[in-house]
DNA sequence: CTGAAAGCGCTTACAG
DNA sequence: CTGAAAGCGCTTACAG
């Protein structure tokens, strides 16, 4: 096809150098504004589009921020890139994004693809069963900046973005409390992760308040789908378990242990009250509306990707920040309201 | 931090030349095994990688491919997403993924974006109001190449992947005329979308393959969010209109007005069948059930990065091809089976 | 099977 | 405010 143009046939044809013309087109100050505009008009007029190789080849730095998340299918993870393409398209940066499946090896072939292709940094959520820090290790060793969201490391040095999971845990559980359950089952993922570990200890916590005794076995460790729901919903019906209400880490498993609670004769909310967890759509549409924490995933999106396009124009240090905390809240819907029987019509 | 190592530091510190040395790393067949053998554990040792600008620079290839989506927090688009990282991650190519949020104008900035970031091809589902296919034809004049997926253009030369969503509408509506409606309602998106036009045309088709007269009022074009399903719903009552049945585009349009429909009084499937389309996981958890058409979305992110990394490595032509068509089928659950009638609690 | 050399298209320190 | 020149790190046609 057409040969593409470059900066020398601009200089050629403008009868000026090629270093006129680069600084011109990157809007360097010392140019003179004519010149400049010159310079743009016929960049235009031939129809010029620039060489990012070559200019990151020579600048060292590539306009591409890697984002690795444990699945691109959760709508959780999509409302996040949503908020991350935004302000990295606004920024003029690339998103290049990949997903661990949950799985710790595809995670560290993940780390590694983003390293090779040199991103400006990385943003994180980890797998489910991520173990150790250590295959972050060359970004560190080598200075690219590294933040993490929504599955963080505690104990990493390096800036993350949550949400408050304890306090999420604690406000689900005071709120099923405050309906009158007596017995609280708590479903959940594997407490190796902060948001779950978390969870369970503002789970604990709220009924350490309440002078209720925690039970280790009312708190189930699973990969919170929906099949996890339905099977626990028939566990609770088969041990007869005297349970009045329900904290689950996620709503399609909240609304999946629902329906089947439901098909096993249950009442919810009066014999069973239900809280799920991210305020996904779907809880608004089922039945009853499933009560949540409401998990703002766009604006965690946004503020990852800003935090790290700030830092990488020096605007900003993320080694002087640990945590950004960003505001997440209890919704209160018909799975969880005993006392005012509300207009649930089923 | 610690200077990148080259070939050039490989090369001097094994004594031979870096035309070799890359030979050897890119397992050029003219180079000796030993010394192929020699300077991979040497590249490994001393911690190299390779300098992709550099390649991409001189080979004038970026190994990354675009795709545009109307937006990223879907259910089906992080499906198709999601299939496509799948292949192209097995194939070592990159995804330069970016959003249009259903505005033509955005989609014409990020084609540009993509144009300017060479990616070496470019995957695309158009938005909910793009106008033609000028836009694209920068991509058609370097002969870079381009397919299309989902929401496509019928006339554009490009290879579409697809699934046939005349049948889709037809099934649907052939399933709904054999469970004794008589007046099926349509509610659907932008009929310049061929997906949309598409499942029209396949709703007239079964009308009238039933002797059934089609009345265009009973079709409801619309932005197929949660709240025009809503919306639809209560001018069924207001009107009190004669309906029996709907077949929605999108089922969480579909979930909202069957929803919508119950607080109003109906009886779903008895008074309304109801049939939605994609087949999203809410479709199961929501009562009913939402009978839907499957769209096998994950499949459709793999077709289409498969043939786009085919294309590109000279392994097929996607000029040769002009649709692929996937295939798609009704799943009939409680919302539309009138007939048999089901275990439906509610 | 291996090497010398040119060139991909930029950017920028240095000089004026 | 502008230019000459070097160099970013690769790949590959050519030669042997």
């Amino acid at each position: 096809m057409s040969r593409e143009i470059t900066i020398y046939d601009i200089a050629a044809s403008l009868k000026i150098s090629p270093a006129t013309v680069s600084r011109a087109l990157n809007n360097h100050d010392a140019i003179n504004n004519n010149t400049k505009a010159l310079i743009h008009a016929k960049a235009e007029e031939m129809g010029y589009r620039s060489n990012k190789f070559a200019s990151n080849l020579r600048r060292q730095k590539t306009n591409t921020i890697g984002v690795i998340v444990p699945r691109l299918n959760s709508t959780l993870m999509s409302a996040v890139l949503a908020g991350m393409e935004k302000v990295a398209n606004e920024s003029g940066y690339n998103l290049l994004i990949s997903q661990s499946l949950e799985s710790f090896k595809k995670e560290i072939s993940n780390v590694k693809t983003m390293f090779n292709s040199r991103v400006d940094g990385l943003l994180v959520s980890v797998s489910y069963d991520t173990e150790g820090f250590e295959h972050f290790k060359p970004f560190i060793k080598k200075n690219i900046p590294l933040i993490f969201f929504d599955r963080t490391f505690d104990d990493s040095d390096c800036m993350s973005i949550v949400i408050d999971n304890v306090k999420g845990g604690y406000d689900a559980t005071k709120h099923l409390l405050e309906q009158g359950c007596k017995n609280i089952l708590h479903i959940t993922g594997n407490l190796k992760r902060n948001v779950y570990a978390g969870r369970l200890k503002g789970y604990m916590q709220a009924l350490e308040e309440n002078g209720k005794k925690f039970h280790g076995e009312n708190v189930f460790v699973t990969d919170l789908s929906p099949e996890a729901g339905r099977t626990i919903a028939h566990q609770i019906k088969t041990t007869n378990a005297n349970v009045d209400g329900i904290f689950v880490s996620n709503d399609f498993c909240a609304v999946a242990c629902m329906s089947e609670l439901k098909k096993l004769g249950y009442s919810i909310p009066s014999d069973i009250a239900i809280v799920g967890f991210n305020n996904d759509p779907l809880t608004e549409v089922v039945e009853p509306s499933l009560s949540t924490i409401h998990y703002p995933g766009k604006e965690m999106g946004e503020v990852a990707a800003k935090s790290m396009i700030n830092h990488l124009n020096g605007l900003m240090n993320i080694g002087h920040t640990n945590y950004i905390v960003l505001e997440s809240e209890l919704i209160i819907r018909n799975s969880s309201t005993k006392q005012t029987s509300s207009t649930s019509k089923t």
